[in-house]
RNA sequence: AAAAUCUGGAAU
């Protein structure tokens, strides 16, 4: 918990305290430790505490070692998170779904994207065959470089081996199109996912209204606000961020004035 | 669940 608000020290200091009153860590608790540490570019303090366990007798799993991959992916040192998988392979630990597509996420945000494709491969040959969370990484990292063709055809990949596509697979989708300009395959794919029974979310819309308002279709931004408020899905302040964009770009100076009173209204902070 | 993927602006 402390870890995840950047609380590094306290929760270092409240694991001390453990070991002071006598409490023996478990290796979820190590685990928790070690991963924020990670995030928080700590890795020769994280390092030490996997030594730590061992004296202790605790034996770091999957999840201890992932935490630590994690870290690297994040700051772009891939080839020490592959480093660290292959110890891990060593010690007869295998990855699982999540160091995967930590991993492939790290390879993409350095933009080595065939490297990452092959992850994902590795990754099937595994047998791990259902991991939406990978294939989504995937096909986001095509859609950052506007390759929507892979992008495409890897979704319908995913669907020929039945792992079914979630809101954030087309969230990721709508995003890619509208940044290439071709909001109209990214209408297309609303139609497409709520064909398949899943419901757009706000992040959906607000994708959606954000590409709308960049190519300047002011008028079909507003019917999607529209379709939005209509199916009662909550405005957030990306939301209102992305309407006031639009309204400035077109100079609609009344309108923002408006927005941000309804912004008010509806308890939402400006930020 | 002790660990993974999606949207704006500003800042850098």
């Amino acid at each position: 918990g402390l870890c995840r608000q950047n609380k590094i020290a306290e929760a270092t200091n409240l694991f001390s305290e453990m070991k002071e009153i006598g409490l023996f860590p478990s290796v979820r608790t190590y685990s928790a430790l070690i991963h924020g540490l990670s995030l928080d570019g700590q890795f020769e303090m994280a390092t030490k505490l996997i030594h730590q366990m061992c004296d202790c007798g605790l034996r770091p799993n999957v999840v201890t070692y992932t935490g630590i991959v994690t870290g690297f992916c994040k700051v772009g040192r891939v080839e020490e998170a592959k480093k660290l998988v292959d110890t891990m392979k060593e010690r007869g630990l295998h990855p699982n779904e999540f160091t995967y597509s930590i991993l492939i996420d790290g390879l993409c945000l350095k933009g080595r994207l065939e490297d990452a494709v092959c992850v994902l491969r590795q990754m099937e040959d595994e047998g791990i065959i259902n991991n939406i969370v990978a294939y989504n990484t995937m096909i986001r990292g095509f859609c950052k470089v506007g390759d929507m063709e892979v992008a495409d055809k890897l979704l319908k990949e995913i669907c020929c081996k039945g792992c079914m596509p979630d809101v954030i697979t087309y969230n990721i989708l709508i995003d890619g199109y509208c940044k290439v300009g071709n909001c109209n395959d990214a209408k297309k794919l609303l139609c497409g996912m709520e064909k398949h029974g899943l419901k757009p979310n706000a992040i959906t819309y607000n994708t959606l209204m954000d590409g709308l308002c960049r190519i300047g279709d002011i008028e079909s931004m507003v019917s999607l606000l529209e379709e939005m408020v209509q199916r009662g899905v909550r405005l957030d302040a990306f939301t209102y961020s992305i309407l006031l964009g639009g309204m400035c770009r077109v100079g609609r100076l009344h309108d923002i004035k408006n927005l941000i009173h309804r912004m008010q209204e509806n308890e939402i902070e400006p930020d």
